[in-house]
DNA sequence: AAGTACAACAACCGCCTTATG
DNA sequence: ACATAAGGCGGTTGTTGTACT
């Protein structure tokens, strides 16, 4: 009967964006705003439900305040976001989840609608491309990721990476490419932690990389985790921290080992080289550029991942599933390295159901 | 050029909280 | 203390524009 009664309506020339009321539904046309506009600016809004019927507006006093607060109010700032606000939006939401009303407090000139509507059709996908669960903000367990890591190197485009400088410019500016990274050291970290997990990786890395992005992904790992200084890598460094601590941060004190010097590998790493990076063949860290900056040196032996894996990860935690930390943990602090290797423990737990290699 | 699929975003809906009498 | 109105909030839907076939 309902739907009856509205095809009349229709038919005698009612718009269909009536509600039973007859109050107009819809997007608002520019005479509504200009008289909304007009009537607030002379007399405040007042009442809500009152303003409607004194603008000279056929719109429910809801509707009004909905147009006033997300689009016409004048202290509203519109176009694209930056990607400073991208980055507040982010660490916010793994902070307060979907409180929109809340992280719109800290965005000066956007709106709660603003931000729900640029998560829910930019950010969540960014941040599932990335490898981060949008909801959990901790890396995807899924085994989807994986079968993109030749992808997630390439464009991660390692190769254009020659001065450390350089490095740190393009570092500030692509958090995507950061965190791309830092999915991989994840991935390696944790499936180094056992001698049958290093096969696993050489058969993953044999079977589904390219040698020469392998390379590039080891050197770029090596410079970022001199530039992480007094950090143990990634998988310890949330990628908002090394946000907030590059624009800042001294000298690094980045690993230049000379030419030709080799690289211990994962086999047989002695824990003494910080640049000991390989994954079942062997690589060599080439001169640095003659624009590079001299004097870099090991902040300590530590540093590595792959240190890291030999000396930190300890096998038998693999069986502790409990994290309570995020990848883009803004508080960097509330992120340790335990929490941070249970989880990828549950990565391995998946992945050592699956056969090797994944395709 | 037309049709379709998808993305982006404005607006709505319904529930919850707060203010007021 | 309670009832009611008003406002706030988050989820969802509908419309529009654009890319693709």
């Amino acid at each position: 009967m309902p739907q009856l009664l509205t095809k009349l309506q229709e038919m005698m020339g009612r718009s269909p964006s009536s509600d039973e009321n007859g109050l107009k539904k819809g997007p608002w046309t520019p005479e509504e705003d200009q008289k909304l506009v007009d009537y607030i600016q002379k007399h405040g809004h007042g009442s809500w439900r009152a303003l409607p019927k004194l603008a000279g507006l056929n719109r429910c006093g809801k509707s009004c305040r909905l147009r006033w607060t997300n689009y016409l109010r004048p202290d509203i700032k519109r176009g694209k976001f930056s990607e400073e606000e991208e980055q507040i939006i982010i660490n916010l939401h793994a902070v307060l989840g979907n409180k929109w009303s809340a992280i719109a407090t800290n965005l000066p000139g956007r709106t709660d609608n603003e931000i729900k509507n640029f998560w829910n059709t930019h950010l969540k996908k960014k941040l599932l491309q990335m490898g981060i669960d949008p909801v959990t903000h901790r890396p995807r367990t899924d085994l989807n990721i994986l079968s993109n890591l030749p992808q997630l190197l390439a464009a991660a485009n390692f190769a254009n990476l020659t001065n450390p400088w350089d490095n740190v410019l393009r570092l500030q500016s692509d958090a995507t490419q950061l965190a791309k990274i830092q999915v991989l050291n994840n991935i390696i970290q944790v499936l180094s932690a056992s001698p049958s997990n290093i096969e696993a990786i050489n058969h993953l890395v044999s079977s589904s990389i390219p040698e020469h992005q392998l390379y590039e992904y080891l050197q770029m790992n090596s410079k970022l985790e001199g530039l992480v200084n007094g950090s143990v890598g990634f998988p310890t460094q949330s990628l908002t921290q090394m946000q907030v601590n590059l624009p800042n941060f001294e000298i690094p004190q980045l690993a230049q080992p000379s030419a030709s010097q080799p690289i211990n590998g994962l086999k047989n790493c002695n824990g003494n080289n910080s640049d000991c990076h390989q994954l079942g063949t062997s690589y060599f860290i080439p001169p640095p550029p003659s624009n590079a900056l001299p004097n870099l040196v090991s902040p300590s032996p530590e540093c590595s991942i792959v240190s890291q894996i030999e000396n930190k990860i300890n096998p038998n935690d693999i069986s502790n599933p409990s994290s309570t930390s995020t990848t883009f943990e803004p508080l960097g602090d509330m992120m340790d390295d335990e929490a941070s290797d249970s989880y990828w423990k549950d990565f391995i737990e998946q992945a050592s159901s699956q056969p090797w290699p994944i395709s």
